[in-house]
DNA sequence: TTCTTTTGCGACTAAATACTCTTAAATCTT
DNA sequence: AAGATTTAAGAGTATTTAGTCGCAAAAGAA
């Protein structure tokens, strides 16, 4: 199941990489990011300019310069991220894609749906990024499993 | 959220047609689906060819031939088709996509994952094609909504 | 001021997905 | 047997997504 595209996978494995130095003062640099968790550098800036665009970051430039969460990792939750990463219909969709699809005129899947939706959506605003953080004892963000 | 390929919900767009139009005898064309529901024949070709060789429709060549449901809709269900369609390993894969995430080896949002995953497959899992079939009551399987 | 470090941003390339076209094979009709 | 209808299958095209590259802009250090 292919829920998540490849910029918003990589912003939350970088995101939970971030809760996991909360001890360390400062700014991270993205080269560091993209070198302990295998990520194209380019790439993960592009995603990181949309999380400082939106609040979730403070960015700085220069020498000793990076990026840092803008609030405590606990008041970050997924659900933020990915409607940030993946736009803000994210969890209305419909299965289908069927245009008119709602409440009032629905598809066929769409009870369904809601329901099955509903409960994922519920996931991913309670869960943060500090609960995620606390979880990782090691290196099980990079690819090398 | 974008959670099954065009492909998938072409097939289960056209599946549910077929469902709700049980009390027709024979074969119903795929020329005839494709305008009916208006996807493109020779894309929905191929979603049928497959699901043709996966035992969920039995077709058959030439005139007034076409494609039907090899077993009666209240014993297909959603769970069926999007294994057949999309991969057998859909509700099993890691959110991160990260290779060796499990229970064992677990990335930081398996348990997360896992309890949302639980509750979307069972949703497919119960819901059949008859079920989607008895909601469609016009023409709401087209785009034009 | 000049050089180095680091993010910002636009253009370019590659790969995956979605879609189209052509031809073959099966089956019915005349 | 010849032609029409309809699925099967593969090759080719287009669009979207993913990933790369190069350079500008900000900021610190020498």
């Amino acid at each position: 199941m292919k829920v998540l595209s490849k910029g918003t996978v990589y912003g939350l494995r970088a995101l939970v990489y971030l809760a996991t130095q909360k001890d360390r003062t400062g700014y991270v640099s993205i080269g560091e990011i993209s070198e302990k968790l295998d990520i194209s550098f380019h790439f993960l800036t592009k995603t990181f300019q949309m999380l400082t665009q939106k609040g979730i970051l403070e960015s700085y430039r220069g020498p000793s310069g990076g990026i840092a969460l803008n609030k405590p990792a606990e008041q970050i939750f997924l659900f933020d991220i990915v409607k940030i990463l993946e736009g803000d219909d994210f969890f209305d969709k419909c299965l289908l894609g069927l245009p008119g699809c709602g409440d009032f005129e629905p598809c066929p899947v769409h009870d369904f749906w809601k329901v099955a939706k509903a409960a994922l959506k519920n996931e991913f605003e309670i869960t943060s990024l500090a609960e995620l953080g606390a979880k990782v004892t090691d290196e099980r963000l990079r690819l090398s499993a």
